[in-house]
DNA sequence: GTTTATTTGTTGTGCTGCGGAACATATTAC
DNA sequence: GTAATATGTTCCGCAGCACAACAAATAAAC
């Protein structure tokens, strides 16, 4: 039986960071009794704690504070060419430890496994009293919705890994997977930047590519299989031909990281000192090339607009640093090339969470299993 | 208090037409004495009949068969260039009568209104027993979806039109409005070639140029403010520069009707005249034209694929002409440009529901009303 | 043609989630 | 210190639905 308002309880919990009881009423348009009664449940299953009232100067009976436990933990964890990112994070987007091991080599799925093995090992004495729920994976690669293999991961090389199996066989922990960009989407969307829309595109850029997620009505984009969002395959339309320098013209050949390197001049550099190096330079180069991107990214936008007509387009990576270097030629570009209605609603920002968008957005695809049922992890 | 359930049994009978109580409840994992209840409860809200088991050679006892009832319509109503349809619709897509009012120049919403008012009184014979539920108008436009109102309808010359609110004033029944194409998307997603799937995407080629609509996950997507799946406006990639001849190198520029009547040498042409046109051709500008176009169309159809990752791409209008003079190209086509796990989801077809699509649709606006609360409509 | 197996409708009962009302409690306002 | 206000607590009741036992209507078996 579907126990529909304890999630919903646990939801609001989770996506506030903590709420009185009283605004859990009145927001869920739920009674106090059955927030009561709810709430308590919540605390039996050791998925929420009460704390005193928090100090407020209002007539009435103190409402007690209602705050994720600290308990249910979620390992998330970001394979990259050159890294693999492990974070332990609670229920309310708490990244409580986040820790980078280096690889040398593009990583193989049976490596990932050994080193989240080894970190879950390091992690042991902070692991006591938590309960992990899951190991949730953001990996830069076509996930397959249905079985969470990962389809195709042109960066990492992989084909057909089965990523969450192979960690669940090694830790006996349940494992998930998702697209490392649909995660972002939905991280914005829970604790960035698209907290109170329900209608957002995120583009990232980085140095594989750009990757993309959509929110749409409130609920992530999939599509059949899992692969919705990929917009660095698309092709848009060239405002000139000229502007067109690679030979298929997808959206992440034109507009590139690699290309901006080459335009500053730089043979790698980390997302910060790029961006320092494109803000800063005097050079005609680097603004034409700027420009150009910019001019690219805009049709990619504007047609992004245009279909799905989102409160919210959020560029992450050096797409951030694209627009930063002059955010209102990137608007006018848009704006004109895009139904004005649908412009009207829209708005163009950069993405609000730091490092941790793919611990909090893989972590988010545990606890939303968590949330869909409250119950299941913890014995009824 | 949402009683859920009373609407999945009502969704499930109008969406298959008719079902027996025993199919009802295996496939909404009802109990018997569930359905009974609800099914009993519909009857009496008048929204459903049931009639004796049909013929089955099955063991065991028979199961009633539920149906729609007559009672309750929905006049559904679409305003075009040159003439506005109206058609009288029951549950379960029954398009029971339908309409065609030609008028001589673009026609005004207060025109439409008094067309409407006219219409429901010749039809006063054949509502008489019926209970008209809604007014339901898909419009050529853009529908901003808070409050109906039509920001923007080129080919009909409206600007911020009130067409609901004028329509129920003038007749006392509710009026509701949408895009005919997110209308027609929704129509061949319920009773379409898009039954049994829940992400498409639906493109409509028409006079005033191309309209979209999507479902992801099942739901329609409308975006912030209604307006999302405005394809017609997307500017796609050219593979080769040449095959841009527009100055903008929008979609419905580039991909238009009015090419296709250029190429064989009409003025105007209804939609089969133009298909027989097209697919007996031996002239090579045709052969050329239908050739570019498709081009174009396949990058469009490519960032549409990449995007949604949808099961199907339904087709219509001229568009579903493109595509027959060549099925096998314009697969080809957007099979190279598409990203190989999505493309191998999905399938294009052409539309199934032929001149009743916009009837449906609009129609289906009403009744996902109803649906979502049975019992609104008739007292409690 | 009768009996049997099978499937489904019907009826009565009970559980669960949640709202509502009355009362208790903790705060501010005066 | 008393009043006003907001909120927690407790008890009750209702609605939605599953479950079980029984009745009914069909096909299959003999």
């Amino acid at each position: 039986m579907a126990r529909n308002n304890l999630s919903a309880v646990l939801e609001a919990v989770h996506r506030s960071r903590g709420a009185s009881r009283s605004t859990l009423a009145t927001e869920l348009d739920l009674n106090r009794s059955t927030i009561s009664a709810l709430v308590g449940e919540l605390v039996q299953l050791g998925l929420v704690r009460e704390s005193d009232a928090p100090p407020t100067n209002k007539v009435g009976r103190p409402s007690p504070w209602v705050e994720p436990a600290l308990g249910p933990v979620v390992i998330a964890v970001n394979p990259e060419l050159d890294a693999v990112t492990i974070g332990v994070v609670g229920l309310g987007a708490r990244v409580d430890h986040r820790l980078r091991v280096e690889v040398d080599h593009p990583i193989t799925p049976e490596e990932t496994v050994a080193i989240v093995v080894e970190a879950l090992a390091d992690l042991a004495v902070e692991l006591v009293d938590r309960r992990v729920i899951a190991i949730a994976v953001a990996v830069p690669g076509l996930v397959r919705a249905a079985d969470g293999i990962v389809r195709w991961a042109p960066h990492l090389d992989w084909v057909d890994a089965p990523i969450a199996q192979l960690l669940h066989e090694a830790t006996g922990i349940p494992a998930i997977v998702g697209n490392d960009a649909t995660l972002g989407a939905l991280a914005e969307h829970i604790f960035g930047a698209g907290r109170s829309v329900s209608d957002l595109v995120y583009l990232n850029g980085g140095a594989s590519g750009i990757g993309g997620g959509v929110i749409a009505g409130g609920r992530t984009l999939a599509g059949v299989g899992g692969y919705a969002g990929e917009f660095g395959q698309n092709r848009p339309g060239m405002g000139e031909p000229r502007d067109r320098v690679s030979r298929d013209g997808t959206l992440e050949d034109e507009v590139s990281r690699s290309r901006l390197l080459a335009a500053v001049g730089l043979e790698r550099a980390d997302e910060a000192v790029l961006a320092q190096e494109l803000l800063t330079s005097n050079s005609p180069i680097v603004h034409s090339e700027l420009a150009r991107q910019r001019r690219v990214l805009s049709v990619a936008l504007s047609n992004a607009i245009n279909v799905f007509n989102p409160s919210l387009v959020v560029l992450g990576g050096f797409l951030s640093t694209l627009r930063a270097a002059d955010p209102a030629d990137l608007d006018a570009l848009v704006a004109g090339a895009t139904i004005a209605a649908s412009w009207d609603d829209t708005e163009i920002v950069n993405a609000a969470l730091g490092e941790n968008i793919l611990m909090i957005g893989a972590a988010e695809l545990a606890f939303s299993a968590l949330i869909r049922d409250p119950g299941a992890a913890a014995g009824r």
